[in-house]
DNA sequence: TGCTGTGTTGCAACCGGTCGCAGAGTATGC
DNA sequence: GCATACTCTGCGACCGGTTGCAACACAGCA
């Protein structure tokens, strides 16, 4: 069967194309009564634009790029469902590009990318901040959950959530406590290590850093040992799956938590829920940062004002932390 | 700064546009010295062809859209990403979709995003039959996970591996167990439940049925109750995050899991590995899942005979599972 | 009556590729 | 040496929209 277009429909009605073509994108200068008759000749046949064709007129080709470094990390699928979420309010769709965790692949990946897509969502620690900014330049973009200097970001700042945490594993009776530091030269590891110090440092209380490690369960898992060689009997876990890891390793080694020690994660990711004991971590707010970051991008694409998003974590006490082993 | 394009190219080369065109789409027909000089004069000036130029003259947009019920649900970020990484093969993107659980929503989304593809991989329970195959006309199409007759498919079958983990329980001695039931209408959940039941059948066992659940976490740790009541010392969880909520459920009720009661999922997502004890479960073979959904895409759209697709699980033994109590 | 302004429409160029066709140039066969 | 075949290239139409500009109808006003 042939393609619907506004050609078709033009000349069922008897009209211009122009005029059909106007009746979709400009609908205040064609007449109420054509533009009524169009549009119901449009949904009889099944009419939809070619977005091809618009998008060769236009320069506009109705997709965000978003890309992400590992999907199968459960941080991302929820920020994945809000961009997409939040996109459809502007018509566009939203290609996924997952680098598999590897920077060299990210930058094949936004260079393939880059021309075919309205806008970029890049939520990727990986590649170093000079080369995001040569890579975006161009191009409409946000980063998220990072910042780079001169490019557009939404971010969440956990400080605040981290160190309630800490105050709360203090008041609990903690005083030697452990850092399982996130990947080197992440953002979001930088700075929640920078706010678990700051704390630590203030409260003189003892400080072990463990890591840097990936944001990965067996990482986690692997880092057991050394907490226990620590002798920490409180550890900040760079993120969920981390903090999973350690209670998995730590299970290996014949401790209980929160019995032996008491573990923090981040993010609350889906895992933080639903393991058992449920996680004491602090919340990420997914959808908010996902909204965000698609409102930023579409008003630097049209040319608003656009100012950076910083969001804020919020300590979630579940089951993982205790008084500490006597 | 302005569009390179492949006139700007013919231009400095002062050759014709069709033969810069021809150098990328039908470098056979042109002669190698003059490639080369194109090739190179593009990657001088970085060009990349427009593809909304292009999928306007070829009606081929280079995207596959891939609709999945649930992104949140860990089962799918695997298959996302080997659907993705497959497509790259092809020189195509993928446009994700999350219908967010709606049957409604798929609808609309499909019928939204279908003109703007190439090709749609559909892994979505919810839709009827009926529908999803009248959706599915004129569009090269391929459901994953599940059969619609008149569509090409490709599905894992976990019979043979929840049969002989059914055995393995049995071996261990149990003789009573349950059937957490997965979501009305899911093709998965049919095939899963019937595996169990036939297995039971032969072998003279008794078995309990609870259900349908939603494939989620909170369902499977309302029906630990029911669980308990049944007197089953076993259970079959419909998929992992089911499992992994009766056992928080038991938990909850002070069992612990696999002392009190053995646990089978269904999957073998991130989840089933990080939790502690880790998750007795089928695995799925997602990398292969979304790279043969892509591979049978890809013939429908050229017209090379394609055929359905089947994988199979396997049995992975780990740590909810054991003897009954005594 | 003639002029200006407003609302509506059509014409035609354009976006950046692809591809059928024709023709130029070169190689092959007799 | 000439017909024939083959290789390579350019011309120009086309894909399906968008949009600047001109044309036209009609109203209001002097």
């Amino acid at each position: 069967m042939k393609q619907v277009t506004i050609y078709s429909i033009a000349e069922d009605l008897g009209v211009s194309a122009s005029t059909v073509s106007r009746a979709f994108s400009r609908p205040d200068l064609v007449k109420a009564s054509v533009r009524e008759r169009v549009l119901s000749k449009a949904q009889e046949l099944g009419y939809s634009p070619n977005r091809a064709a618009r998008g060769l007129a236009t320069g506009r080709t109705g997709l965000y790029g978003l890309m992400v470094p590992d999907i199968t990390n459960p941080f991302f699928p929820p920020l994945v469902r809000a961009v997409q979420h939040a996109s459809a309010q502007y018509d566009t769709d939203v290609v996924l590009i997952d680098s598999e965790r590897s920077a060299t692949a990210e930058e094949d990946l936004v260079r393939r990318i880059r021309p075919q897509v309205d806008g970029l969502i890049i939520a990727s620690p990986r590649l170093p901040g000079t080369k995001v900014k040569e890579l975006l330049r161009g191009v409409p973009s946000v980063v998220v959950n990072r910042a780079v200097r001169g490019v557009p970001t939404v971010v969440v700042d956990n400080s605040r959530a981290l160190q309630k945490a800490a105050s709360h594993l203090h008041g609990l009776g903690h005083r030697k406590f452990a850092l399982l530091r996130g990947p080197a030269g992440s953002w979001a590891a930088t700075r929640r290590a920078e706010a678990i110090r700051s704390w630590a440092g203030n409260e003189s209380v003892e400080l072990v850093e463990i890591g840097p490690l990936e944001a990965q369960f067996r990482d986690g898992r692997a880092s057991a040992q050394e907490l226990v060689d620590s002798g920490a009997t409180a550890a900040f876990a760079f993120d969920d799956q981390v903090a999973a890891g350690v209670i998995a390793g730590l299970n290996d080694l014949g401790e209980q938590v929160p019995q032996n020690r008491s573990i923090v994660g981040c993010d609350d990711v889906l895992l933080a829920q639903t393991m058992t004991p449920s996680l004491t971590t602090v919340t990420a707010p997914f959808a908010e940062l996902g909204f965000q970051a698609v409102e930023l991008l579409h008003r630097l694409i049209t040319g608003e004002k656009a100012k950076d998003v910083t969001l804020h974590g919020e300590l979630a006490i579940r089951g993982t932390v205790g008084p500490p082993p006597r």
